[in-house]
DNA sequence: TATTGTTATACTCTATAACTATA
DNA sequence: TATAGTTATAGAGTATAACAATA
């Protein structure tokens, strides 16, 4: 299957809602910019304030990106004062990642600002049809995991064996 | 208003959306992959298919993108042989970015593609709920454009003026 | 003088490969 | 021997700035 997520701006509603979002995702990403970050750092931030500190490896898994690729962006986010480096307690050839003051704080604002805006997208949508949305959410996303499922279960069809 | 779209994996359903989707993505830049395309690059065949020749300029604004980086992205699918530089016509400046016959079998795939998946996402959803998807997305985007007003219509209030 | 596209330069994100220090 | 993280190298996407050719 032949797809493009920036294609998808081209066909009814779904098109219009990833227009959209894309225009909302540019403005974001401006507002991070003012305070030092990209999307890939502030990942990482989100996935540090989410879930503890953590190792580089660690980090590297949940982001699905090479350690190297971890260790730049940690770079970035330590020169800019967003997270601290620390020794791990129990392996010295590990490094704990940590979030510092400032850190916390954009994330507490994020975290704030993600729920607001939740509530904010739903807000005036009357129950039957906000019951429709999510039926009809869950249907496509069960159909996408059908899908994947469909495309990953076939094993390299193109000879490799 | 903090955000970025790989934060939004965290909430409710339209977190697990994006997060089948990326799953979704992943798998089609894949198949690009095999085919010598990215993500950037299958954007302006797109365009391309879709609004026939065009200048690079043209391009760029459409995009939102850099001339400079237009250059960049032709010259890679010129290499691949997707598209062809032909002179413009009237304008000895401009350039006529144009599909090749391999560029245009690959997109007239991609649109089918697009459109099969379309009903195939739909498929099987009754007619109450497909209602109340529809205009739950339509509220969704009419929330989104408004913010996104909110957010331009005060011009900088950073200070400068 | 303004516009089209290019060369020059630089930064971020990403990847592989080789290497060091530790398990 | 395997793992965590680094240096080295490379390629794609993006940006700004300077410049040539043409309007």
């Amino acid at each position: 299957m032949l797809f493009t997520m920036s294609v998808l701006q081209n066909t009814v509603i779904l098109d219009r809602l990833l227009a959209v979002a894309q225009l909302f995702t540019e403005d974001s990403e401006r507002e991070l910019g003012k305070l030092g970050l990209t999307t890939a750092r502030t990942h990482v931030l989100w996935v540090l304030h989410h879930g503890g500190p953590s190792t580089q490896r660690a980090l590297a898994d949940v982001l699905a990106v090479t350690p190297r690729n971890v260790t730049g962006l940690v770079d970035g986010l330590e020169a800019t004062g967003y997270v601290r480096r620390a020794p791990h307690p129990d392996d010295r050839r590990a490094v704990l990642v940590t979030l510092t003051e400032r850190g916390t704080v954009v994330m507490e604002k994020m975290a704030a600002d993600h729920a607001a805006l939740a509530d904010s997208l739903m807000a005036g949508l009357d129950d039957t049809d906000r019951g429709g949305l999510d039926r009809g959410l869950i249907h496509v996303i069960h159909r996408l995991e059908a899908l994947i499922v469909e495309a990953r279960g076939t094993p390299e069809q193109d000879g490799a064996a």
